[in-house]
DNA sequence: TTGTAGGCGTTATCAT
DNA sequence: ATGATAACGCCTACAA
C-alpha cells in the first residue's frame, strides 16, 4: 500500500492524498473525506524512507556509546533523559554501542552517516589518531558527552572529573586520613581514567602530604574488579591505607564487600569514598559516600546542545561542564 | 555529493559506480581504480535510504521497551545481548522508551512501521483492547521478550516468573519461616508483578501453611520504593514476619536498608530473598539470596528468535521460556 | 481546489 | 564490461 495506490482507490491525485496526510494545503471536504475513508480501511502508513529522501532529513539521531554495557557505567540515566528530550522534539533513536571496540566505533559512525542521521550524541572513551582523521571532517552535526577532545573542535558535554575527584580527596584527609589508596579507571578514558587519578594526586600535592608510592591501583569499572582490586592493594607490602578512594561507586562496593569479607568494618576500620552517586549508593550497606554527578542533567544539556545546533541557533556556549556534589553518607570516618 | 556526480567524475556511469560500491558484478580494473579514486577524494558515503527505499529493507531492528529507566528495570542486560547479536547479523537499531505511557508506545509502533523497521523486539508491560488492535494485524515481525499476551498469537521469549517466586518461597518455608511478608511489583505487570505473587502465595497453598492476611504490599521497582514498603509492612498491626520475599533485588536493598537502619540484622534477626540477580546482589551488604533470571540469555533467545522469523526459516518453537537459578547468599536464614 | 511531473539517490533490469 | 532507464514512494513546484 502506497500513497499511489491510496489516490486510485479515493479517486484523486497523489498530491490530494499527500494534502490530507500532511495537511499541508486546503483540500475540499468531499476528496478530504474520501481519502480519509481510504485511509483507515488500508491503514496505510507512509514510507518515512521515502519521505526523508526527498526532504533530506531524517528525524533521527544517532547515539554512539562505548561501554561495555549499561550496568557498569551510568549511561543508562542519561539515556532516559536524551530520550525523552528528543522525542517530545520529534526526534527518534538510532543506537550504537561499541562496546569499546574501536573498529566499531568507526563502523558506527560510517552507519550513521548512511543513514542521514540528522546529528549525534557521541559518548566517547578513547581518542586516536583515527579517530581524528574521521572527526576532522565529518559532516554530521556531533556532540560530545562524557569526554572531550581536545585536538578537534567539537562542542561537548563533560564532568567536572578533576575536581570532583581532588574535592573527595581533601574531604578525606580533612578526616585526618593521610595513608589513602585509589582504585582507578582504566587510563584510555581519559575522562574517569585520567582526570579522577589526576584529582586525587593534586590534592595530596596541594595538601603538603606526601602519599607513599604502592597506594594507586587500577580496576575496569565493574564491582569484580573492584573487590580484586582492593585484595590486590591490601595484599602489598605497604603500610594498610586507613581510605581508599574509589573512581566509581561500582568499583566502591565491590572493595567494600571485599573489605567486609576480611572482617573489616566501613567505615570504623576503615573508610572509603565513591564517585558517581548510582542508584543503590543510599541503599548499599553502609550507604555509600560519594561525589554525585548529574548523569541526567548532562543528558539534558548535550540534547539541547545538539538542538540548538540542528536548529542552526548562534550556539555560544559548546563546551559545559555539569557540576558535581559531595554527597556525605556513612561510608567513611574522621580519625 | 551522491552516486551521480562519482560517476561523472569517474568519467562511467551510475551503474558502475553502483557496481563497484557493492562488489555486485565485474567491472574492469581500469574503471574500478577510476571509481575507487574519486569515492576517496569525495569521501563519499552512499544514502541508505534510497538503497533502503528500492530493497525494502531498512536492516534495522526497532527495540520498544516501556521501563521507568534503564536503572529500575535489568534491561539494560538484554539490550547488550542484543545489539551484539543484531550488529553481527547487519543489523542497526532503534531504541523507542515509552516510559510506560501506552500513547507513546503506540505512537512507537507507528513511527517504527514508517520508518520500516525490519522487525521488532517488544519489552512489553501491560495490555489493554487498544494494544490487540493494533498487534491483530501489525505487519512488521515481533517477539515479545518478558511479557506476553495470549489473547494474540505473538512469538515471545519470557522468564518463568511464577515458578521463580514459587522457588523463592518455598525455600523461604523450608528454612522454617511461617510468617512471611511479600514485597510485589505492580499487578500492571503481569510477569513480574501477578505471576510473581502468584507463585509466592501458591507455595503457600501447596505447603498447607495459613499466611495470615496483611502480609503483602506493592513497590514500583525502585529502590525507594523497598525502603517505604518495608517501613509501611513493619508499622503494620500483624505479627512481624520472619522473612520476606522481595520481587525485584532493588527493591530488596531498599528493604534491607530499612531493616538494617531499625536495627535488624540481615540475616540474623530478618531473612531476605531477592529477584532478578543484578549486577551489585553478589556485593551488597549482605550478599543477597535470590532468583536469578538471566536477562542475557532472554535478549540472545529473542534476537535469534527473530532473526529466524526473519530468514523466513520455519521456526517451530515461538514461545520460549527462560530458566531460573536459585542463588543461596547470605540475606537468608533458617530457623 | 486539484492534478501533473520532476526529483530525491539508489538498485535492478535489460540492452549493447 | 558498461550504460540507459525504470522503479522505489514521497513531496513540491507549477499549471490548470
Amino acid at each position: 500500500m502506497n500513497i499511489k495506490e491510496v489516490a486510485r482507490r479515493a479517486n484523486v491525485s497523489i498530491s490530494t492524498v499527500s494534502r490530507v496526510i500532511n495537511n499541508t494545503a486546503k483540500v475540499s471536504p468531499d476528496a478530504r473525506a474520501r481519502v480519509e475513508k481510504v485511509l483507515k480501511e488500508t491503514k496505510y502508513r507512509p514510507n518515512s524512507l521515502a519521505r526523508e529522501l526527498q526532504q533530506k532529513r531524517t528525524n533521527t539521531i544517532g547515539i554512539l556509546m562505548s561501554a561495555y554495557d549499561f550496568d557498569s557505567s551510568s549511561i543508562g540515566k542519561s539515556i532516559n533523559a536524551i530520550t525523552d528530550i528528543l522525542k517530545s522534539e520529534g526526534y527518534n533513536i538510532m543506537l550504537g554501542n561499541s562496546r569499546f571496540h574501536e573498529d566499531e566505533e568507526f563502523e558506527f559512525l560510517r552507519v550513521f552517516q548512511e543513514k542521514r542521521v540528522d546529528g549525534i550524541l557521541y559518548f566517547a572513551s578513547s581518542f586516536s589518531d583515527k579517530h581524528k582523521e574521521i572527526l576532522e571532517d565529518y559532516p554530521i552535526p556531533i556532540v560530545m558527552v562524557g569526554q572531550k577532545y581536545d585536538e578537534i573542535d567539537i562542542p561537548y558535554v563533560i564532568y567536572d572529573d578533576y575536581n570532583g575527584a581532588k574535592t573527595a580527596t581533601e574531604y578525606i584527609i580533612k578526616q585526618g586520613h593521610q595513608k589513602i589508596g585509589y582504585i582507578g579507571c582504566p587510563l584510555y578514558d581519559t575522562a574517569a581514567g585520567v582526570m579522577r587519578k589526576k584529582g586525587y594526586e593534586d590534592a595530596f600535592r596541594e595538601a603538603g602530604i606526601n602519599n607513599d608510592i604502592g597506594y594507586e591501583i587500577e580496576g575496569d569499572f565493574t564491582l569484580e574488579s573492584g573487590y580484586k582490586a582492593a585484595k590486590e592493594l591490601f595484599s602489598r607490602n605497604i603500610s594498610k591505607p586507613s581510605a581508599l578512594v574509589v573512581a566509581t561507586d561500582f568499583m566502591a562496593m565491590g572493595t567494600i564487600r571485599y573489605l567486609t569479607e576480611q572482617g573489616l568494618n566501613v567505615p570504623n576500620d576503615i573508610s572509603v569514598i565513591g564517585f558517581d552517586d548510582i542508584n543503590v549508593s543510599a541503599y548499599y550497606n553502609p550507604p555509600l559516600t560519594t561525589i554525585r554527578t548529574d548523569k541526567e542533567d548532562a543528558g539534558i544539556q548535550a540534547s539541547n546542545l545538539l538542538l540548538s545546533i540542528l536548529r542552526k541557533e548562534s550556539v555560544t556556549k559548546t563546551h559545559v561542564t555539569v557540576g558535581y556534589e559531595l554527597i556525605k553518607r556513612n561510608s567513611v570516618k574522621s580519625i
